[in-house]
RNA sequence: GGUCCUAUAGCUCAACUGGAUAGAGCAGCUCCCUUCUAAGGAGCAGGUUUCAGGUUCGAGUCCUGAUGGGAUCACCA
């Protein structure tokens, strides 16, 4: 085995990309809040803040557009909430021109804005290259996902991860973050050596190659062989007389894969070169499946390669009085200050624990990047953990502790609150569920009998992409932090809200863009504009600060919520106006631009989900 | 038992983080293709937001308590 090389040899920090200045939009929201700032101050000689004003959209069943709420000043003012709103939106109707009406009911000002205050504020999303995304604010951050053991293949549980994580990534890019997504791969254990064990009882000198199997797969089916065997071998021990404890204990298989382990650890060279060549089927079988998912890694780390570095900072923390030592030479830190119970760094024997690891991957991580946030895409399983690996990070005076964030989410399981486990078959396997929503994105294609143009490859892709789109919106338009329940009877809607709705309501975008076959041009004046077109509007320009909201809240499901209701009022404007041929051109031109930012903002949403969009369907 | 999460329509989820009469999809029942993609649209029906208190102009949202569900509390990962 070549001398690993310290932390501190490890460190090249990756160039920092410069900020952009952040600039203020200075549009009519910003206006409209700047004059209610003047006119509070004026009418009632109290000084706000811009953000203390709350802004909703009006309720359908009353006049207006944009509503502002008196609520918040009746204390300072002292005054009633009627009577604020009426002076407000009086002085407000005089001193802003866009704002054409207003009426007050209770504490709630509706402001009407007038129509070409809309159509400005469309033809500015739709010059804006970049609409919905934001400038470089310098930040890096590291994100790690999927982290899966290598004696498996994936499962739904990781399929939920990965197009979280995939998602997030995109999300922080979208606002202005550098970052790098890694994969953590425990890749030694017991567990693995379980694989090992039974493939050298029953392998034969097979391999995926040979029995044409996913590698993954391969090594996974003996995982459960091993299982398999274990339970006859205890059944036989528990018929000969023995009792269960003793039979365990006695266990020829259990021994065999215990001593493969001590052989591992010191670097037996046959153990060694089992462990990496199934290992290596296992990453070819993982492979396969990112590509068909579409997720991609910009660095592994390996457990079996960074689990000894916890122990560099086992010393650090030992040194620095912050890690104690047992009696029994095991080291651990005291967490009582947090009431929480001591948390063991290191074994008795000097070894490292998963705990450890974390510590050592992390130091490492910052060695890499210098991260401002380090991201966990991690089970809600493991809350505890990651609240203690940042405490203890921060006792040691590691700066980047503050940036740790566990995205957590919750459990996929069956029906009845069935948790799945690979031992028991109870299992819905990533690859299976894939092909399965493909394959249904298919029968649904050929119902709708909308094939007419398409070649055998360019309606497989689209197939592909269908399938694809519908279960990571499955995943996402849901609160991450939710557990899920995958009934397997059911699978994942193509119908409703999914995937395919927003998939059909782009392509008709699409489709009218092309048949429309020239430029928008911009100058086009319209006089005054449909309810339905200024709703769509409306929706439209929330865009970027949903994308914002998204990456501070770590949500997803945000922007999945958010694209959902673009095309269903999309649909609506689609049904209620003509796009094309109107006897205006400039009614063209405007519809036109609608259905453009409409896409845009469809296309963009989708991305930041991890969706591939498709032109035609 | 301690800690954390969670409870909204028959089912799966929303509700702009404390704002108006709680909204969508699925499932059920009606309508709409000699206009740009009907994988669409319009409508009907469906609710004491688990329960009991409290905070205030206002509570599904915050606080206290109860009940149901889940996770976690290893020298496993």
């Amino acid at each position: 085995m070549p001398k690993r090389k310290s932390i501190a040899e490890q460190k090249q920090v990756v160039e920092r990309p410069l900020a952009v200045q952040k600039e203020e939009v200075k549009d009519f929201i910003y206006k409209l809040k700047q004059v209610t700032v003047m006119a509070v101050k004026s009418l009632y000689d109290v000084d706000i803040d811009a953000s203390q004003i709350t802004l909703q959209d009006t309720r359908k069943e009353f006049e207006g557009n944009i509503t502002l709420l008196t609520f918040p000043f009746t204390r300072q003012a002292r005054k009633k909430p009627e009577q604020i709103g009426a002076e407000l939106g009086s002085f407000l109707e005089r001193g802003l021109p866009f704002v054409t009406g207003h009426n007050v009911i209770k504490g709630f000002l509706n402001l009407s804005i007038s129509d070409s205050t809309w159509v400005d504020s469309l033809k500015a999303m739709q010059s804006n290259d970049h609409f919905g995304k934001q400038a470089s604010n310098g930040e890096i951050v590291v994100l790690e996902y999927c982290g899966p053991n290598t004696n498996k293949p994936l499962h739904i549980g990781h399929l939920r991860n990965m197009v979280l994580g995939y998602s997030m990534a995109e999300i922080l890019k979208a606002n202005g973050y550098q970052v790098h997504k890694v994969n953590i791969l425990n890749d030694r254990g017991l567990a693995i050596c379980k694989s090992m064990v039974a493939y050298m009882n029953e392998g034969e000198g097979k391999t995926p190659e040979s029995e044409g199997v996913k590698g993954d797969h391969f090594v996974g089916d003996y995982y459960v062989r091993f299982g398999k065997m274990y339970k006859e071998e205890l059944s036989e021990l528990v018929a000969a007389g023995a009792d269960l404890v003793s039979a365990e204990k006695n266990s020829k298989l259990m021994q065999q894969a215990r001593e493969l382990l001590r052989k591992w650890e010191a670097d037996d060279l046959e153990t060694r070169t089992l462990w990496a060549r199934m290992n290596s089927w296992v990453y070819k079988g993982y492979e396969e499946t990112y590509a068909t998912l579409g997720v991609d890694f910009e660095r592994d780390y390996y457990e079996s390669e960074t689990y000894e570095y916890g122990k560099e900072i086992a010393q650090q923390g030992l040194e620095a009085g912050v890690f104690t030592k047992d009696e029994d030479g095991s080291l651990f830190v005291d967490l009582s200050e947090h009431n929480m119970d001591p948390k063991r760094i290191l074994r008795s024997d000097g070894t490292s624990l998963y705990f450890t690891q974390d510590l050592g991957t992390a130091e490492m991580r910052y060695a890499h990047y210098g991260m401002d946030k380090s991201i966990y895409v991690v089970g809600d399983e493991q809350n505890l953990h990651f609240k203690q690996l940042q405490i203890v990070l921060e006792k040691l005076g590691k700066d980047y502790a503050k940036g740790i964030y566990h995205l957590s989410y919750g459990m996929v399981h069956l029906p009845g609150n069935v948790r799945m486990r690979t031992r028991e078959g109870a299992m819905v396997d990533a690859d299976d569920l894939m092909r399965e929503v493909v394959e249904r994105a298919a029968e649904a294609t050929k119902e709708s009998g909308k094939l007419s143009n398409f070649s055998e490859e360019e309606s497989q892709a689209l197939y592909h992409d269908l399938g694809l789109a519908a279960l990571k919106y499955f995943m996402l338009n849901v609160n991450a932090k939710k557990k899920m329940t995958f009934d397997p009877a059911e699978s994942v809607s193509l119908q409703g809200r999914s995937a395919i709705f927003l998939m059909f309501s782009y392509v008709r975008t699409r489709s009218v863009m092309r048949k429309f076959g020239k430029a928008i041009d911009p100058n086009f004046k319209v006089k005054s504009i449909e309810p339905i077109e200024q709703e769509l509007i409306q929706l439209l320009y929330k865009t970027p600060f949903v994308v914002q909201d998204s990456a501070k809240t770590y949500d997803p499901s945000l922007i999945a919520n958010h694209i959902y209701d673009v095309a269903k009022t999309f649909n609506r404007f689609w049904t209620a106006c003509q796009v094309l041929n109107n006897k205006d051109q400039n009614l063209d031109h405007f519809r036109m631009s609608l259905a453009e930012v409409t896409g845009n903002v469809l296309k963009l949403g989708m991305n930041l989900l991890g969706i591939q969009t498709t032109e035609r369907m």
